[in-house]
DNA sequence: CGTACTAGTCTTTTT
DNA sequence: GACTAGTACG
């Protein structure tokens, strides 16, 4: 039997309420995680119902693998029946069996953001479209919203009639809807989008999965956008088990589409629904929950609730006011070492937050300069990398020859003299015959006008027709090698004197291991499947949480997250809220950011710091603003200190930004000299998570990558012999104590005198 | 065909 | 200020 005792009684409420539509409200930290797992372990183990016949729907695969493990450790039989995914992997799945009747190719492909614009890119060319009127950006973001609205090609032009620009993207949209199809291809919104469709156009196949999905929960509900909302609506639409886990105030994706009038008006689709609220929080002491209450109830549009803890009321809430962004990120590392060394809290349990990746760098900077282990998240996608997409793109084009995208980013690289020009033509060929673009390089010695070219063309499709011989043969891992063997990939790298081309051959040794992970966790590793598992994963979900290091994200990446002491950075208007929610004439804006400022502040469980920076450097201009009007909506009774009353506009001297920033500079140079010298090499166990771009080498210099500074004395005194990872044996010469660390000299007998910091230099004594 | 320079751009981004 | 895409040249 299932044990609800542990439940609180509105828990207890929400887990019961098996049968019929329930919305269950869950404030942050209210366990809404733990409500959905005992639902369904009371479903199966005291309702009897059967395992397969429930599923739980999430957006991400990160939550996805906690519910799925949750799910695993409470449940003992059955429980890899119940069908946990998310969103878009729960679709790929219906398209690969079904999408044939939409006149796709059940082998599709998946388009990501790049491939998208490469896409319209063409298209805009195409169509002798003027780009900086119609910028493809903006044409990919219509047609987005457009999808994400249901709305196809021949809708979307009904419904512009009269508007010459919206006919003209009409036009584009119709193309690039023709060109994805003929290319074998969806690209995200489809993959809501088809299902969908599939679902009205052939309802037997829409019964067949109401009928496997006798109950439905959507975690996140806040966040779905309408196509979701349809397809949920649908496939509960006979049993009506429909339960809608989420939060109207942590709704914070407007921009890609997510509407939150599905959860608000969730009781006016289904009038008879049970709702639950969840308001007890388990996670933030009383002051923090108080400023996010304060700050969140001046947002009008929506659900009333508060949040409450029985943990006590804590700290206040820190408020910290510096000069200039350099002063703001030399506190926060400074402060954090402070903590980690008193032994208050772990790095691990530590992290800043930030509205904006840019503002990532000086944070960034800072830690490596004090000296506290760190990790970034977001940034560059793995997978987003050009190294790791070349090598994606072989695979693809060995996989599926149809999808010309992949062809026309590799066919060149590494470079083998098959320029713009050659491909210009093979496509008016093929455009002119009729054939697609692979089809036409099989054939590229009938081409007239190829000359040289069709010579080497016809060696690359060989090359590729080889490889696809040989895939069953040798898995994977074999077959990534062959590629970058028989291209020279890394040697071509190795030799382009690109100073980040060391970073790239690692990125490319990383996707290796992953690889071969892939392939030990499945029996049936096809490169179909491994392709599809590689297009539909993202930075969050690789949150190594084992290692003990401060986290550096944005607002946005930290939801559903919780870390003992946060600080959030750059609480300015004009950054946080930012200056286009600021201007809008849609109130809404704002409180989409104060939604979003409200997942910041609950993120904190023990402490919490706002941070403001009088002064900071904007898309390469230096601003002054205000503190953020979030802060101002903080009662100073919960709150260390207040924000400074506004006297006159601050103007200072334009140079003195320059000159903090040099002042730090100089500081920063100081602390890694010693460090910088060489580079360590990049052994297998390193396995760092993305290497991000112009930093990497002061962050790996000074260690920060291979573990926390050694807060003692070092074990070895002057006169004893040390080992070094890299340096190898050699004798201490001298100990300084400096106010950070311990500076120690080593003579060396291979590689000479160092001078290097103990934390870092992780010497052993021998 | 490949390279080197210049102009434009710039939030957030679960998939 | 930093990156990318596009263009002019060798």
């Amino acid at each position: 039997m299932s044990n609800l005792d542990t439940l609180n009684n509105r828990q207890r409420e929400a887990a019961l309420a098996v049968e019929g539509p329930v919305l269950i409200l869950a404030g942050a930290g209210s366990g809404k995680t733990r409500v959905l797992v005992h639902r369904i372990s009371y479903m199966i183990e005291d309702c009897g119902i059967q395992p397969w016949n429930i599923l739980a729907i999430t957006f991400t695969n990160k939550a996805a693998g906690e519910m799925r493990e949750r799910v695993d450790r409470i449940i003992g039989n059955g429980a890899d029946s119940v069908w946990v995914a998310t969103f878009h992997s729960t679709c790929v799945r219906i398209l690969r069996r079904h999408i044939d009747l939409l006149g796709y190719d059940t082998d599709f492909t998946i388009y990501d953001t790049d491939d998208q614009k490469t896409v319209m890119k063409g298209i805009l060319k195409r169509l002798n479209i003027d780009s900086k009127q119609f910028k493809e950006k903006t044409c990919l973001n219509t047609i987005s919203n457009a999808k994400n609205e249901l709305i196809d090609p021949v809708e979307f032009a009904k419904n512009c009639v009269g508007d010459y620009k919206l006919e003209r993207i009409a036009v584009v949209y119709t193309e690039y809807q023709k060109t994805l199809k003929e290319s074998n291809a969806l690209d995200f919104d489809d993959i809501i989008m088809l299902t969908v469709r599939l679902f009205k156009e052939y309802p037997q196949v829409l019964e067949n999965y109401q009928n496997r999905f006798r109950y439905i929960m959507v975690d996140e509900y806040q966040d779905t956008n309408t196509a979701q909302f349809e397809l949920i609506r649908l496939l509960a639409a006979k049993y009506q088990n429909l339960c809608v886990v989420g939060d109207d105030d942590q709704s914070i994706y407007k921009f890609r589409g997510a509407n939150i009038s599905n959860i608000l008006d969730f009781e006016k689709e289904y009038p008879q629904a049970l709702v639950v609220k969840l308001e007890q929080n388990y996670r933030s002491t009383q002051y923090i929950l108080d400023a996010a209450n304060s700050v969140i109830s001046n947002n009008s549009y929506r659900k009333s609730k508060s949040l409450w803890t029985d943990r006590g009321d804590g700290n206040k809430v820190h408020f910290r006011q510096f000069e200039n962004a350099f002063e703001e990120a030399d506190y926060i590392a400074g402060d954090a070492r402070k903590s980690i060394n008193s032994g208050e809290f772990e790095a691990g349990d530590c992290a800043v937050l930030y509205r904006t990746n840019a503002q990532s760098r000086l944070l960034e900077e800072a830690f490596v300069r004090i000296g506290i282990p760190y990790n970034i998240v977001g940034g560059v996608n793995f997978y987003s990398r050009k190294e790791i997409k070349d090598i994606l793109a072989y695979l693809k084009v060995i996989n599926n020859a149809v999808d010309p995208i992949a062809v026309k980013r590799i066919i060149n690289i590494p470079k083998r003299g098959i320029g713009v020009a050659s491909i210009n033509k093979v496509e008016d060929y093929c455009s002119a015959n009729g054939f697609s673009f692979f089809e036409g390089l099989k054939m590229a010695d009938e081409i007239p006008g190829l000359g040289k070219a069709a010579v080497k063309i016809e060696g690359f499709v060989n090359m590729i027709r080889v490889f696809r011989s040989k895939i069953d043969t040798y898995g994977l891992k074999g077959l990534v090698e062959d590629i970058l063997e028989t291209t020279g990939y890394i040697e071509e790298l190795r030799e382009s004197e690109e100073d980040d081309a060391e970073d790239r051959i690692a990125n490319i040794e990383e996707l290796i291991s992953k690889i071969v992970d892939y392939e030990d966790d499945h029996e049936e590793a096809s490169l179909t499947a491994f392709l599809e598992e590689v297009a539909l994963v993202s930075d969050i979900d690789n949150i190594e949480d084992e290692k003990n290091r401060v986290m550096l994200m944005t607002v946005h990446a930290a939801k559903g997250l919780e870390f003992g002491k946060v600080y959030m950075a750059g609480m300015e208007d004009g950054v946080f809220p930012g200056s286009m929610a600021i201007y809008d004439e849609d109130p809404s804006e704002i409180e989409e950011e104060r939604r979003l400022a409200y997942v910041g502040i609950t993120r904190a469980k023990d402490d919490l710091t706002l941070c403001y920076a009088k002064q900071r450097m904007l898309r390469g201009e230096t601003q002054y603003n205000a503190p953020s009007r979030f802060i101002r909506e903080i009662p100073d009774a919960y709150m260390d200190n207040k924000p400074a009353k506004r006297k006159e506009p601050v103007v200072m001297q334009d140079d003195s930004f320059r000159e903090a920033k040099k002042m730090f500079a100089a500081k920063a140079y100081t602390t890694s000299t010693p460090m910088t010298l060489k580079r360590p090499n990049t052994t297998p166990e390193d396995k760092r998570p993305f290497i991000g771009q112009g930093i990497n080498s002061l962050r790996a210099s000074a260690g920060i990558q291979k573990g926390m500074p050694a807060k003692g004395k070092p074990d070895y005194e002057v006169g004893d012999r040390v080992r070094h990872m890299k340096f190898g044996d050699g004798t201490v010469i001298n100990i300084d104590k400096e106010p950070t660390d311990y500076k120690v000299t080593v003579d060396f007998e291979k590689s000479g005198r160092k001078v290097m910091y103990a934390a870092f230099a992780k010497l052993r004594k021998i």
